[in-house]
RNA sequence: GGAGAGGUGCCUGAGUGGUUUAAAGGGAUAGUCUUGAAAACUAUUGUAUCUUCACGGGUACCCAGGGUUCGAAUCCCUGCCUCUCCGCCA
């Protein structure tokens, strides 16, 4: 959530924030129900100080009857401020839940823009291949090699799953190795985090600002939730911790299935494997001091395009506009692989900086050296890979003619083989 | 799933209704002593929020949320978490 203080003191710029992110909510209704809610606890605060005072007197009384006066009096006030304190809870429960509807503010660099169509791509890298045949979809080259089953998985469980198999079910874990590999030697920590967290981690992560958000899987007898993306089980991981300066930046590598509703999404990309409900994805996270977060953000950006370079993927680069940014991040990349059959770039990567946005709600602090005080850190993430959007990257480019896709040279140590459905 | 025990500050841990302003010890930091260090001694040692130019002061926080009471770390209810035993289980 956005600091209380800052959208009083900066009210025009918050205003303007949300415009530019395209999310409409009431600042003035935020900071009227703000300005109540303090004079309501300044007056709860002087009765219990009136209740204190009180209390006191009572053990010092002389005798019962002085006691049993002050009681009566003491009842009197009591009253009063029950009274004002369910007013107060009421208040300050309004307070709370538009705050929490407040998104991060975009930084200044990010351009404005309505919604995805407005993204900007900021580079083009890679060579695209060029075939000396008619490249096929991923999903018709993988239904013939029998290694996509998206049908028995309609049968099993509905619309938007899907069945990986033989070598390219192996090629999954070819693919965390890699990534792992890759990872640890830049201080990334490898974690099998949980799939299911509670719904006020959910919520402190910025991703559930509706009670009933549709997008987020809920396990009601539960009180838990599914998670959509590791970011969501990594950032609670450290709440209310108190990092040591010299422990930043904290990085992690996350591993996990993630779970979607796509309940906006009705009738797109309803083929295939690119929009599921459940895939797995390896997910970098970063803990790190305010002043490297935009390197560090860098460093998550830089992460995701070596690994594409190995696999000789080509992709764009695309910085995501105001309107498209979500509401807990600042700043915004994402990656686009390059597929052939589709003619077109699809996304399949993204990396946020949520500055101190989700650090705020979930209280991860760090001793400041300079100023000697606490201060939130700040969060980052990005996409390592999503196995199932880089597995159609993979088979689209590497495709033969003779059905058969090749193994990029980097996985080709962690599969075992060079080529898959050679017969 | 059943039975039981717990959750107090950076750590250990006392506190079962009212000078608790949370004891005591440990740790950490600073000072004295010392050539230096150790030891010893002394002092300091949370967070949030409101108020004040400032010094300072008010309030809240003993897992979380409710309740009882003039008054709750302490009593009651609910939830979460940890531990022990039994059952089930990859």
């Amino acid at each position: 959530m956005l600091d209380i203080k800052y959208i009083r003191e900066n009210k025009e710029a918050v205003i303007e924030g949300c415009r530019k992110k395209q999310i409409k909510i009431d600042i003035n209704q935020l900071l009227e129900l703000d300005e109540k809610r303090r004079e309501l606890m300044t007056s709860l605060e002087n009765f219990s100080a009136e209740k204190n005072k009180a209390g006191k007197e009572i053990v010092a009384a002389a005798n019962d009857e002085e006691k049993q006066k002050i009681i009566v009096a003491m009842k009197k006030i009591d009253q009063k401020s029950d009274k004002l304190e369910q007013e107060f809870k009421t208040i300050d429960q309004e307070f709370n839940g538009l705050l929490f509807k407040v998104p991060n503010m975009p930084l200044e660099e990010v351009p404005e823009g309505k919604d995805d169509k407005e993204n900007i791509s900021l580079r083009k890298v890679g060579k695209k291949p060029n075939f000396d045949f008619e490249p096929k979809d991923y999903l018709t080259i993988a239904e013939n090699l029998g290694m996509i089953d998206v049908k028995r998985a309609a049968k099993v469980s509905g619309a938007r799953f899907s069945y990986l198999k033989g070598d390219i079910a192996l090629l999954e874990f070819a693919l965390i190795n890699f990534i792992f590999n890759t990872l640890t030697k830049e201080g990334f920590v490898p974690v099998v985090p949980p799939a299911m967290i509670k719904k006020e981690n959910m919520k402190d992560m910025g991703y559930l600002e509706r009670e009933d958000s549709d997008e987020v899987y809920q396990l009601e007898k539960d009180g838990l939730v599914l998670v959509g993306t590791s970011e969501q089980s990594i950032g609670p991981m450290h709440r209310d911790e108190i990092f040591a300066e010299k422990d930043l930046p904290k990085r992690y590598a996350a591993f996990s299935t993630c779970f979607r509703r796509e309940a906006g999404s009705y009738g797109k990309d309803t083929k295939g494997i690119l929009r599921v409900h459940q895939f797995d994805k390896v997910e970098m996270f970063s803990f790190c001091a305010p002043a490297s977060a935009k390197d560090e953000h860098q460093l998550i950006l830089a992460m995701e395009e070596k690994m594409m370079q190995e696999l000789k993927i080509p992709y764009q680069v695309v910085q995501i506009c105001t309107g498209d940014l979500g509401v807990p991040a600042a700043v915004k990349y994402d990656l686009e692989a390059w597929l052939p059959a589709a003619n077109c770039y699809r996304e399949t990567h993204s990396c946020s900086n949520c500055t101190d946005f989700q650090a705020r709600s979930l209280n991860i602090r760090y001793r400041d050296k300079e100023t000697g005080k606490l201060e939130f850190i700040h969060t980052l993430n990005g996409t390592a890979f999503a196995i199932g959007r880089i597995i159609i990257a993979i088979i689209e480019n590497y495709q033969q003619k003779d059905g058969s896709i090749k193994v990029p040279k980097a996985l080709q140590k962690y599969l075992g083989k060079k080529v898959i459905g050679k017969k």
